[in-house]
DNA sequence: GCGCTGAATTGGATCGTTCTAAATCCCGTG
DNA sequence: CACGGGATTTAGAACGATCCAATTCAGCGC
């Protein structure tokens, strides 16, 4: 009825032990007698008492939660991502401190702050575009168990530092992507979309180009369009693809969306894509099993991702001492209709 | 370098004040003189000093956390409600404590119970389908503010309880659906998909049932398809439509996933969409403006659902005697092509 | 020089839990 | 029947911040 809080002490007093033989009982400590605990579990039940975790934690000089950054939510890529960390953390008897920044690096240096002050055990953060390493370490301090996830921030020196670093295989999902359209015959390919400066694109030019490069192709100038990672954009920009003499007839697209928007930008050319020309994106999002034709793209699994940080970052919570860890996460590519396009 | 925390005893030593001192200043109290602050301020600075604020608020007895419970992070509509919550929390200095159920009731309790040992000052819960609010009841306690979204628990008894609730305009969307679709001609509309024991579900049928009537059309029976409510379930039962003697010209669908299942069952059946039927969705997920052709549909707008679930639940917060609320948030019909089709 | 006043500062208790070290209980033994 | 010793239990300090009441300080009038 009243509005206070029931606390050891007020076990203690009902039911005629000390506050210390509570909060053995609690945790499960195997010195109280039977006939002991029974009494005091009673009493917890009858009280409807709640354990004040951020009293023990205080007590125990520990933290039980682990802060999740993400630059944006709405983005199902990133909010599968976030369930994936979260099922892991709630199995493991964290809770998730839940940032989002909207692609801001200010608003992120303030939820960062923000979320400093809870004592997380860790932090996993996936960056604003645009952050800079340097205010990043600034806020996190030298101490907290960090795991960058699918961008690097500007200006980190990862070998002075103690950052775990996540981050999909970019370079070989390319290279899959450009060998599959090898095999069916293209050899005008182009790498379509992305700003060039975002570490992700750069690793999905390089497996790219590499590939190309592998078949004895070197990639012209005009085959390399950036844009913003936006269909919108993507469909703007068509156009210049078909503007040096050797169009391409394929193209590896920087992610879904991208592609998306291309295909956009070349039905309304009179191109069918499926039939004409092939594409590619990346991601694998819901969209791409259903647009028309279905997208050929590779499928980088979110929540296993998440699940995958969220274990990186217990682990090093538990162990500081141990060496920065890069980890490189698989992908699949998924085949469908809007590779179909061959050259004979 | 050494991995102890700074704390207020730290700095007070560091600049010869005392404790209450360095608290006065870090709370921007105007007592401390400006040489003082100005001392301490320098002190902060140079050791790091992170505010730890679970001591503070073990001390003040007062919550700076919310926590958000979503039956399923990974479907879009709630992963942008769940940002435009933490954006709300975020900007009233509250943190986001993040849970997800997947849709599973005992997860939902197990969630709730570790939530609760943080000492949130509220809770924002989208409840898994097949939660009872009895069990609710005794995980949340009698004090807490919570705020129901989207779905009602079974067994709660609303007008005993200080629960808030918040919900789309079900039963207005449908009905302005359906209306759409009279406008067009049509007489023999289908409600199609949903579980009927979901409260949203009925919501939108009793919606598409009151804008029949108000036509002057009375339902018939084989009108009513009930499915699960994902796309694959939804092409599965297209067939169920077409047993009745008047089969149905028009659907109005339980949500945009069925209405896209929908779809692909017509086509399948040689039915296009959009000419010789018409379909209308819920919820205006993305994949809806880019099918084909594209989704007539219910916008609901998560993210500002999210701001205003956070705003709630912070004025309960602040003021815990006034009256549950229940709020129901507008909906606005987006009219695309797959409503096209028109009865002479 | 003294008392007064408002401004600035501070010691000590406190929030709810856990840790440490010590106290108490209970029994079988010599 | 005192005593050793394992099993239980407990008092009191501690975690890091804040609240409260009390103290110190500076300036001023007389």
């Amino acid at each position: 009825m009243n509005g206070r809080r029931v606390t050891v002490t007020d076990i203690a007093r009902g039911c005629g032990v000390s506050r210390a033989t509570v909060s053995l009982v609690l945790r499960g400590s195997p010195l109280p007698a039977a006939a002991t605990r029974a009494k005091v579990e009673a009493e917890l039940k009858k009280q409807g008492y709640v354990y004040n975790r951020a009293a023990a934690n205080l007590r125990q000089r520990r933290s039980s939660s682990v802060a999740l950054v993400v630059n944006d939510l709405s983005n199902p890529f990133f909010a599968d991502f976030a369930a994936g960390v979260d099922e892991t953390l709630g199995a493991a008897g964290y809770v998730t401190l839940l940032g989002s920044t909207g692609e801001s690096p200010e608003r992120q240096q303030r939820v960062l702050a923000s979320l400093m002050e809870h004592d997380p055990a860790g932090i996993i953060l996936s960056p604003a575009e645009g952050s800079d390493g340097v205010s990043l370490g600034q806020v996190l301090g030298v101490h907290l168990p960090v795991l960058v996830f699918n961008r690097e921030p500007s200006h980190v020196r990862w070998s002075a530092s103690h950052w775990d670093y996540l981050a999909l295989d970019n370079r070989r999902g390319a290279a899959l992507a450009t060998r599959h359209l090898l095999e069916r015959g293209h050899r005008s390919i182009a790498f379509f979309g992305g700003h060039a400066e975002s570490s992700s694109c750069r690793d999905r030019r390089r497996g790219y180009v590499e590939a190309m490069r592998a078949t004895g192709i070197e990639p012209e100038p005009g085959w390399l369009v950036e844009t913003a990672p936006t269909r919108l954009d993507a469909a703007a920009r068509t156009a210049s693809l078909f503007t040096s003499k050797h169009a391409p007839t394929a193209a590896v697209c920087y992610n879904d969306a991208v592609a998306l928007g291309l295909m956009l930008g070349l039905g309304a050319r009179g191109i069918t894509v499926g039939r004409d020309f092939a594409v590619t994106g990346f991601d694998d999002i819901p969209e791409a099993a259903v647009s028309t034709p279905a997208l050929t793209t590779l499928a980088t699994d979110p929540r296993a991702r998440g699940r995958q940080a969220a274990e990186r970052i217990l682990e090093r919570a538990r162990r500081p001492d141990i060496g920065a860890v890069r980890g490189i996460a698989p992908v699949r590519l998924i085949i469908r209709a809007s590779s179909e396009a061959t050259i004979a």
